[in-house]
DNA sequence: ATTTAGTTTAACAATATTGTTAATCCTGTG
DNA sequence: CACAGGATTAACAATATTGTTAAACTAAAT
């Protein structure tokens, strides 16, 4: 038919994605990834191997990327409260795309125990990078009497928990019924992301 | 041996909880729940029927639980600032007992739909009930002139978001080798408790 | 001591799930 | 065209997982 031959790997990369990031790994059957990437169940395995196989190469990638979404976001070079605007909006709009993708890596990392492991030699030396020049940036601003003082971890742990938590609330919230469109869906979002721009830097400010 | 006899639903029962909270309902098998129990494999299928059927009882008794730690956190009658402070503490401290049970929630109900379902019949009734408290108080203040308007249901979502998140980061932070100890444990729990109530107060109080 | 009801056990059955294999198809190349 | 190689298929194998059953056991009541 239209299944123009070549492509059948990414196929079952596609479906396994999806899948994987819905129902998680022991939720996700090959077959399932076969049926839904139109291809013959034993193709998984003439490609991948095993499910393991197949779902490690999707993990890894998820997870770098969720890394990634923090480096991007929390590198440019901006004025103090501008950066971190910037660094909060560019890091929810990233979630904005994937929206399980935080959920997925958090729940993988939590039940199973060489994933952990894995993830820890790759995300330990980036975050460590990231709170470095956060904690530079941090400084400058208190002594400036800007700020009060916060440590970069709690910063950026306040940051991540109001974003990642969004979306965690957006599942929960609009995964029932059509009674809520996909206009309610935006606006929740564009809310959501003014709220913890605001909340962040309110928190931060000096009182008089 | 040491076996008492009429136990063995609640070994069953306990064995269960612990293993689904830790591994979610379709990473734990009913071999390693009877194993963990220390009781026969039939036995789960004698009094409980099915797999789906222990799980329901286990699942809906901690989503009760889990909305219960709302009500009674954000239900005392105080001051603004001293039951925000008494709410959040509370609210922390309830999760501080069950770490795992907001991911585990969460997590079930994003994956099967029936499960969404049964939840939002028992969670929207209370919910609304906890946002018109919340409101009314929040109204008052912001005529006082001591907060900056805010919708409830923001208020709420952010508390938790951070303090759920807490406990996610602490199994992801902690969940590796021996190397952080329990002390180590405790004060970052103590820490991001403290910070918690901090942001959101801060975040709310109105600027000079 | 017998009966009864509930409990427990081992063995089995049924299905789901992952993985394998040999045969077939297809496509580009000599 | 023949054929070499990967790609695909259907059928099978192996194991894991859930669920069932009939028989054995236990303790309390008669």
């Amino acid at each position: 038919m239209e299944q123009k031959t070549g492509n059948t790997e990414q196929l079952i990369l596609e479906a396994a994605e999806k899948l994987f990031m819905e129902k998680g790994y022991n939720g996700t059957k090959t077959l399932d990834i076969a049926k839904n990437a139109g291809v013959n169940h034993a193709l998984i395995h003439y490609y991948f191997r095993t499910k393991e196989n197949l779902f490690s190469q999707i993990f890894e990638q998820k997870a770098a990327q969720l890394l990634g979404f923090f480096v991007d976001a929390f590198n440019k070079d901006y004025p103090f409260f501008e950066k971190l605007k910037i660094g909060i909006e560019t890091h929810f709009d990233f979630l904005s795309q994937t929206p399980e993708l935080p959920l997925f890596v958090l729940n993988e990392i939590i039940k199973d125990k060489n994933r952990r492991n894995y993830i820890y030699k790759k995300i330990f030396p980036i975050g460590e990078e990231i709170l470095k020049r956060m904690t530079k940036a941090i400084a400058e601003e208190v002594c400036k009497g800007t700020i009060r003082p916060i440590k970069a971890s709690d910063l950026l742990l306040n940051i991540a928990s109001l974003n990642v938590f969004a979306f965690v609330a957006l599942q929960v919230l609009f995964a029932t019924d059509e009674d809520r469109q996909k206009e309610e869906y935006v606006k929740f979002l564009e809310e959501r992301k003014k709220n913890n721009v605001e909340l962040i830097i309110n928190g931060l400010k000096i009182k008089n």
